[in-house]
DNA sequence: CTTAGGATGACGTAGAGC
DNA sequence: GCTCTACGTCATCCTAAG
């Protein structure tokens, strides 16, 4: 907890008398809202003094630090105001639904450039969805269900600065049910199995042994099994999102299924010394292609010469391919990526796919403080775009030993992506 | 023999939707 | 009230390569 207030930018000395104070129960908001009363009501010369601040809020620090306390100050009312998931989840529109006359209407403060595009699991603890909204100019989250977009679920919330009118999809449209996305499997399809959609594409996956026990039991009948087995044989598969591959045999799904229903080109996450079970981890932690195409299709036609990319927590890429197939001319693309074989993956894709601009590497989004984003940024000539799906390792329901919110180890990175897209806006906004 | 890395199964719960 | 889902983690075992 110190460590993720030091890391916001507060002093060792605040942090434990707001612990002190607060006690040892006390949520991030609750200590950042302790500091924050205690330190707004001084001279803001007073309790930043220089030395104090934190090296990734070089340059524009007093400034940051305030308008982080301000947003850390506002708190939710967890009975009024606690984000609702829509239903059917399809935030703004999808294509097969597009709505009437949409229109929203962004907070000033949220208006760009540079547009940003932030994306996470739409099942986050309660409270999350209402701290990202509120650290992201209090914009409403769009909650889309890629289940509209292709053959599998995956619920997401985006938040984002574009403009939600004139979206068009990727063609050609992904099929939409798994019979169609695996015509080979429908011979082996039970009548009784009635999934259409794959569940949600995850980073483990269903063992040989457990396929095993599955064609053992069902190999037991002749026609079909009783309703107890085939209840339990379908339990199993929609857990392990299992497919049907031959008589009484199931399977998971293979990696370049994952990449055809994610929207990657086949053969994606392949290759270069990549283990398999880098490839599960790195799709189950990826975009859907699709989706993600969808809303940011709105940018072609404004910049039709292309546009220079921040991709943080870029993964295996899966914004950069949606705008390279939106038939997006990229420029410059800073990428940022913890793991080198995602950065492997990325950089392979780009000369793979003869793109003219620049691919620009960094591994640590905390090491990418003022100072180097103002250097990107005199290179680049600024970004129109800056993309991130921070981590959601503490925030998805599958974790049953970290589930610990936007304060958990990995998710808490969700802090850097607000500070350096802050960073971004005022180095951009400051006049030359 | 040692080591690295894949494979396996056990692990619990919040919160949505009906 | 009930059913269902979920960008996951860990210790341990197994296997192949060195």
């Amino acid at each position: 907890m110190l460590l993720l207030l030091a890391k916001m930018g507060y002093t060792v000395e605040e942090c434990s008398i707001a612990m002190e104070r607060c006690g040892p129960e006390a949520s991030v908001v609750e200590l950042t809202d302790f500091i924050c009363a205690a330190q707004l009501s001084r001279e803001a010369d007073v309790y930043l003094p220089d030395d104090d601040l934190k090296p990734r809020y070089n340059g524009v620090c007093k400034i940051k630090k305030r308008k982080f306390f301000e947003i850390c100050k506002k708190k939710n009312d967890p009975e009024t105001e606690t984000i609702r998931l829509p239903n059917p989840m399809i935030g703004f529109g999808v294509p097969s639904l597009q709505l009437e006359s949409i229109s929203r209407s962004l907070p000033d403060s949220a208006i760009g450039p540079p547009f940003f595009y932030y994306e996470n699991v739409a099942l986050a603890p309660k409270g999350v969805w209402d701290t990202i909204s509120r650290f992201l100019n209090d914009i409403e989250p769009e909650f889309v269900d890629s289940k509209y977009f292709c053959a599998t679920a995956r619920k997401r919330g985006y938040v984002h600065n574009l403009p939600v009118q004139n979206r068009f999809p990727l063609v050609p449209l992904p099929p939409l049910t798994v019979q169609q996305a695996f015509p080979l499997s429908r011979k082996w399809w039970p009548q009784w199995d009635p999934r259409e959609k794959l569940n949600c594409i995850q980073t483990a996956i269903g063992s040989a042994k457990l396929t095993e026990r599955i064609r053992n039991a069902l190999e037991r009948f002749d026609g079909d099994p009783p309703t107890s087995v085939q209840k339990s044989v379908l339990d199993e598969c929609r857990k392990w999102n299992l497919v049907w591959v031959g008589r009484n045999k199931v399977a998971p799904l293979e990696p370049d299924e994952m990449e055809m229903l994610l929207g990657f080109p086949k053969n994606h996450t392949r290759g270069g010394g990549i283990s398999r079970t880098d490839r599960y981890k790195s799709l189950g932690n990826s975009f859907q292609v699709d989706t993600v195409a969808y809303h940011l299709s709105v940018l072609k036609d404004m910049f039709p010469d292309g546009i220079n990319l921040l991709s943080l927590f870029s993964g295996i890429g899966g914004a950069e391919v949606a705008l390279h197939r939106l038939g997006i001319k990229l420029k410059n693309v800073v990428s940022v990526e913890k793991s080198k074989v995602n950065r492997d993956i990325v950089r392979s894709w780009w000369e793979q796919t003869n793109q003219a601009g620049n691919l620009i590497d960094f591994d640590d989004v905390q090491a990418l403080d003022g100072e180097r984003l103002e250097e990107v940024i005199s290179y680049v000539g600024g970004f129109d775009l800056i993309v991130g799906g921070s981590p959601c390792n503490n925030l998805a329901g599958s974790n049953r030993v970290s589930r610990d919110g936007l304060e958990g180890k990995e998710s808490s990175l969700f802090y850097d992506y607000f500070r350096i897209l802050d960073l971004v806006k005022s180095i951009m906004h400051r006049p030359a």
